[in-house]
DNA sequence: GCGACAG
DNA sequence: ATCTTGTCGC
Protein backbone atom coordinates (compact mmCIF):
# COMPACT_ATOMS: atom_id res chain seq x y z
CA UNK A 1 0.00 0.00 0.00
CA UNK A 2 1.02 3.74 -0.53
CA UNK A 3 2.59 5.18 2.51
CA UNK A 4 3.30 9.06 2.40
CA UNK A 5 6.07 10.83 4.14
CA UNK A 6 7.93 9.18 6.97
CA UNK A 7 7.64 9.77 9.92
CA UNK A 8 9.05 12.60 12.53
CA UNK A 9 12.81 12.48 12.35
CA UNK A 10 14.96 12.49 15.66
CA UNK A 11 12.89 13.96 18.37
CA UNK A 12 13.42 14.27 22.14
CA UNK A 13 10.48 13.52 24.70
CA UNK A 14 9.24 16.89 25.54
CA UNK A 15 9.16 17.19 21.10
CA UNK A 16 7.71 13.86 20.86
CA UNK A 17 4.95 14.79 23.85
CA UNK A 18 4.02 18.38 22.29
CA UNK A 19 3.62 15.95 18.50
CA UNK A 20 1.04 14.16 20.32
CA UNK A 21 -0.98 17.10 21.57
CA UNK A 22 -0.88 18.29 18.15
CA UNK A 23 -1.54 15.32 16.29
CA UNK A 24 -4.46 14.18 18.97
CA UNK A 25 -6.62 16.62 17.14
CA UNK A 26 -6.95 14.89 14.31
CA UNK A 27 -8.12 11.16 15.48
CA UNK A 28 -11.83 10.65 14.72
CA UNK A 29 -14.03 7.77 16.47
CA UNK A 30 -16.59 7.41 14.07
CA UNK A 31 -18.19 3.95 12.67
CA UNK A 32 -15.74 1.97 11.08
CA UNK A 33 -16.38 2.18 6.86
CA UNK A 34 -18.33 -1.23 6.27
CA UNK A 35 -18.08 -4.27 5.39
CA UNK A 36 -14.63 -5.05 6.61
CA UNK A 37 -13.10 -7.88 4.71
CA UNK A 38 -9.33 -7.48 5.48
CA UNK A 39 -8.25 -7.14 8.79
CA UNK A 40 -4.47 -6.63 9.58
CA UNK A 41 -2.40 -7.03 12.91
CA UNK A 42 1.05 -5.26 13.14
CA UNK A 43 3.48 -5.98 15.62
CA UNK A 44 7.70 -5.60 16.75
CA UNK A 45 10.50 -7.55 17.65
CA UNK A 46 14.04 -6.49 17.85
CA UNK A 47 17.53 -7.64 17.12
CA UNK A 48 21.12 -6.87 17.82
CA UNK A 49 20.33 -6.50 21.49
CA UNK A 50 17.61 -4.10 20.74
CA UNK A 51 19.75 -1.74 18.09
CA UNK A 52 17.99 -2.89 15.12
CA UNK A 53 14.18 -3.04 14.93
CA UNK A 54 11.97 -5.51 13.40
CA UNK A 55 8.33 -4.95 12.43
CA UNK A 56 5.48 -7.52 10.54
CA UNK A 57 2.40 -6.60 9.16
CA UNK A 58 -0.09 -9.16 8.18
CA UNK A 59 -3.56 -9.34 6.66
CA UNK A 60 -6.32 -11.70 7.17
CA UNK A 61 -9.43 -12.24 5.21
CA UNK A 62 -12.23 -11.16 8.06
CA UNK A 63 -14.28 -13.01 8.98
CA UNK A 64 -12.81 -16.10 8.25
CA UNK A 65 -9.35 -14.97 9.32
CA UNK A 66 -7.13 -16.64 6.47
CA UNK A 67 -3.59 -15.39 5.38
CA UNK A 68 -3.77 -13.28 2.38
CA UNK A 69 -0.79 -10.93 2.80
CA UNK A 70 2.49 -9.88 4.90
CA UNK A 71 5.47 -7.56 5.18
CA UNK A 72 8.31 -7.16 7.01
CA UNK A 73 10.82 -3.94 7.42
CA UNK A 74 13.70 -3.51 9.16
CA UNK A 75 15.59 -0.45 10.03
CA UNK A 76 17.50 0.90 13.11
CA UNK A 77 16.53 1.46 16.52
CA UNK A 78 16.48 5.46 17.06
CA UNK A 79 14.18 6.25 19.72
CA UNK A 80 14.39 4.54 23.56
CA UNK A 81 10.82 2.84 25.07
CA UNK A 82 9.53 5.73 27.15
CA UNK A 83 5.95 4.70 28.54
CA UNK A 84 3.44 7.17 26.64
CA UNK A 85 6.03 7.80 23.72
CA UNK A 86 6.02 3.82 22.32
CA UNK A 87 4.81 4.69 18.97
CA UNK A 88 8.03 7.04 18.20
CA UNK A 89 10.39 3.92 19.22
CA UNK A 90 8.13 1.71 16.61
CA UNK A 91 6.21 3.41 14.41
CA UNK A 92 8.89 3.99 11.81
CA UNK A 93 9.67 0.27 11.14
CA UNK A 94 5.67 -0.23 11.28
CA UNK A 95 5.20 1.81 8.47
CA UNK A 96 8.31 0.39 6.36
CA UNK A 97 6.34 -2.80 6.58
CA UNK A 98 3.22 -1.14 5.63
CA UNK A 99 4.62 0.30 2.76
CA UNK A 100 5.41 -3.09 1.29
CA UNK A 101 2.21 -4.29 1.89
CA UNK A 102 0.56 -5.78 -1.94
CA UNK A 103 -2.91 -5.20 -0.14
CA UNK A 104 -4.73 -2.17 1.56
CA UNK A 105 -6.26 -3.53 5.18
CA UNK A 106 -9.57 -2.34 5.72
CA UNK A 107 -8.74 -1.63 9.59
CA UNK A 108 -5.30 -2.55 11.82
CA UNK A 109 -5.28 -3.98 15.04
CA UNK A 110 -2.19 -2.55 16.72
CA UNK A 111 -0.24 -3.80 19.93
CA UNK A 112 -0.30 -1.09 22.10
CA UNK A 113 -3.28 1.43 23.46
CA UNK A 114 -5.57 3.67 21.28
CA UNK A 115 -7.15 6.56 23.06
CA UNK A 116 -6.46 4.75 26.67
CA UNK A 117 -3.23 6.44 26.71
CA UNK A 118 -2.51 9.76 29.21
CA UNK A 119 -2.86 12.38 26.19
CA UNK A 120 -5.15 9.83 24.13
CA UNK A 121 -2.79 9.19 21.70
CA UNK A 122 -1.37 5.82 22.09
CA UNK A 123 0.33 3.99 19.18
CA UNK A 124 -3.00 3.17 17.35
CA UNK A 125 -4.01 6.78 16.72
CA UNK A 126 -0.87 7.38 15.66
CA UNK A 127 -0.52 4.68 12.96
CA UNK A 128 -3.98 5.20 12.05
CA UNK A 129 -3.93 8.95 11.70
CA UNK A 130 -0.59 8.65 10.10
CA UNK A 131 -2.00 7.09 7.61
CA UNK A 132 -5.98 7.56 8.12
CA UNK A 133 -6.81 4.02 8.20
CA UNK A 134 -9.39 2.77 10.78
CA UNK A 135 -7.21 1.41 13.82
CA UNK A 136 -7.62 -0.53 16.84
CA UNK A 137 -5.32 -0.41 19.91
CA UNK A 138 -4.92 -3.73 21.50
CA UNK A 139 -2.81 -3.87 24.46
CA UNK A 140 -2.10 -6.67 26.88
CA UNK A 141 -1.66 -4.61 29.80
CA UNK A 142 -2.71 -1.46 31.44
CA UNK A 143 -1.29 1.91 30.56
CA UNK A 144 -3.68 4.49 32.31
CA UNK A 145 -7.02 4.38 33.90
CA UNK A 146 -9.13 2.12 36.38
CA UNK A 147 -11.60 -0.79 36.04
CA UNK A 148 -13.30 -3.47 37.82
CA UNK A 149 -12.19 -7.11 37.34
CA UNK A 150 -13.89 -8.05 34.57
CA UNK A 151 -16.37 -11.65 34.43
CA UNK A 152 -13.99 -14.78 33.91
CA UNK A 153 -15.79 -15.81 30.95
CA UNK A 154 -15.11 -15.30 27.40
CA UNK A 155 -16.22 -11.75 26.27
CA UNK A 156 -16.39 -10.83 29.55
CA UNK A 157 -16.02 -6.83 29.71
CA UNK A 158 -15.13 -4.04 32.36
CA UNK A 159 -15.32 -0.26 31.56
CA UNK A 160 -11.72 1.27 31.48
CA UNK A 161 -12.29 4.81 33.16
CA UNK A 162 -9.59 7.74 33.71
CA UNK A 163 -11.37 9.75 35.84
CA UNK A 164 -15.11 10.09 34.71
CA UNK A 165 -14.32 9.40 31.05
CA UNK A 166 -14.38 6.13 29.01
CA UNK A 167 -10.84 5.44 27.35
CA UNK A 168 -11.28 1.57 26.62
CA UNK A 169 -12.41 -1.71 27.57
CA UNK A 170 -10.55 -3.99 29.64
CA UNK A 171 -11.71 -7.88 27.48
CA UNK A 172 -11.69 -11.14 28.67
CA UNK A 173 -11.06 -12.75 25.31
CA UNK A 174 -11.17 -16.03 26.46
CA UNK A 175 -11.88 -17.72 29.92
CA UNK A 176 -9.60 -18.05 32.85
CA UNK A 177 -6.69 -15.50 30.87
CA UNK A 178 -5.82 -12.60 32.01
CA UNK A 179 -7.87 -9.38 30.06
CA UNK A 180 -6.51 -6.91 27.01
CA UNK A 181 -6.97 -3.73 26.71
CA UNK A 182 -8.74 -2.14 24.43
CA UNK A 183 -9.89 1.07 22.94
CA UNK A 184 -10.26 2.75 19.63
CA UNK A 185 -7.29 4.15 17.46
CA UNK A 186 -8.86 6.13 14.45
CA UNK A 187 -11.89 5.89 12.56
CA UNK A 188 -13.67 3.15 14.93
CA UNK A 189 -16.00 3.71 17.67
CA UNK A 190 -15.21 1.81 21.10
CA UNK A 191 -18.22 -0.73 20.07
CA UNK A 192 -16.69 -1.51 16.94
CA UNK A 193 -13.16 -1.85 18.58
CA UNK A 194 -14.18 -4.77 20.67
CA UNK A 195 -16.74 -6.38 17.92
CA UNK A 196 -13.81 -6.53 15.70
CA UNK A 197 -11.12 -8.03 18.61
CA UNK A 198 -13.52 -10.60 19.58
CA UNK A 199 -14.43 -11.22 15.91
CA UNK A 200 -10.18 -11.93 14.99
CA UNK A 201 -10.26 -14.28 18.40
CA UNK A 202 -10.17 -17.92 17.94
CA UNK A 203 -8.82 -19.90 20.83
CA UNK A 204 -6.25 -17.93 22.29
CA UNK A 205 -6.22 -14.71 23.97
CA UNK A 206 -4.50 -12.66 21.48
CA UNK A 207 -6.58 -11.60 17.94
CA UNK A 208 -5.08 -14.22 15.34
CA UNK A 209 -3.84 -10.92 13.92
CA UNK A 210 -1.65 -9.79 16.95
CA UNK A 211 -0.19 -13.94 16.97
CA UNK A 212 0.33 -13.77 13.21
CA UNK A 213 2.39 -10.40 13.73
CA UNK A 214 3.88 -11.64 16.41
CA UNK A 215 5.28 -14.58 15.19
CA UNK A 216 6.59 -12.86 12.17
CA UNK A 217 8.31 -10.37 13.48
CA UNK A 218 9.79 -12.66 16.23
CA UNK A 219 10.45 -15.92 14.63
CA UNK A 220 10.46 -14.62 10.86
CA UNK A 221 7.08 -17.49 9.89
CA UNK A 222 3.75 -17.49 9.88
CA UNK A 223 2.04 -20.31 12.98
CA UNK A 224 1.38 -23.45 12.21
CA UNK A 225 -2.20 -22.88 12.14
CA UNK A 226 -4.43 -19.53 11.82
CA UNK A 227 -7.99 -19.71 13.45
CA UNK A 228 -7.29 -23.68 13.60
CA UNK A 229 -6.81 -23.64 9.98
CA UNK A 230 -3.09 -24.90 8.58
CA UNK A 231 -1.67 -22.25 6.83
CA UNK A 232 -0.93 -22.23 3.18
CA UNK A 233 2.61 -20.19 2.92
CA UNK A 234 2.44 -20.39 -0.60
CA UNK A 235 -0.81 -17.97 -0.92
CA UNK A 236 -0.10 -16.15 2.48
CA UNK A 237 3.70 -14.39 0.51
CA UNK A 238 5.29 -11.75 1.95
CA UNK A 239 8.63 -10.01 1.21
C1' DG B 1 9.89 13.05 47.12
C1' DC B 2 7.52 8.31 46.04
C1' DG B 3 5.35 5.02 42.84
C1' DA B 4 3.43 3.81 38.06
C1' DC B 5 4.71 2.99 33.68
C1' DA B 6 1.78 -0.02 26.33
C1' DG B 7 6.32 -2.71 24.19
C1' DA C 1 10.70 -5.93 24.30
C1' DT C 2 14.61 -9.44 25.71
C1' DC C 3 17.51 -12.95 28.48
C1' DT C 4 15.71 -18.52 29.10
C1' DT C 5 13.85 -24.73 31.09
C1' DG C 6 11.12 -26.78 33.22
C1' DT C 7 6.85 -27.08 35.16
C1' DC C 8 2.01 -26.63 37.06
C1' DG C 9 -2.75 -27.05 35.58
C1' DC C 10 -6.90 -27.78 32.57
Amino acid sequence: MQVVPPISPSVNTAEARAIQQQLRTRVRLEPCPSPVTRVAGVDVGFEQAGAVTRAAVVVLSYPDLQPLAAAVARRPTEFPYVPGLLSFRELPALLDAMGRLEVTPDVVLCDGQGIAHPRRFGIACHLGVTLDLPAVGVAKSRLVGTHETPPDEKGGQAVLLDGDEQIGVVLRTRTGVKPLYISPGHRVTMADSVRLVLGCTHRYRLPETTRCAHSLASHGCWPSRVAGQPVDTAAAVYR
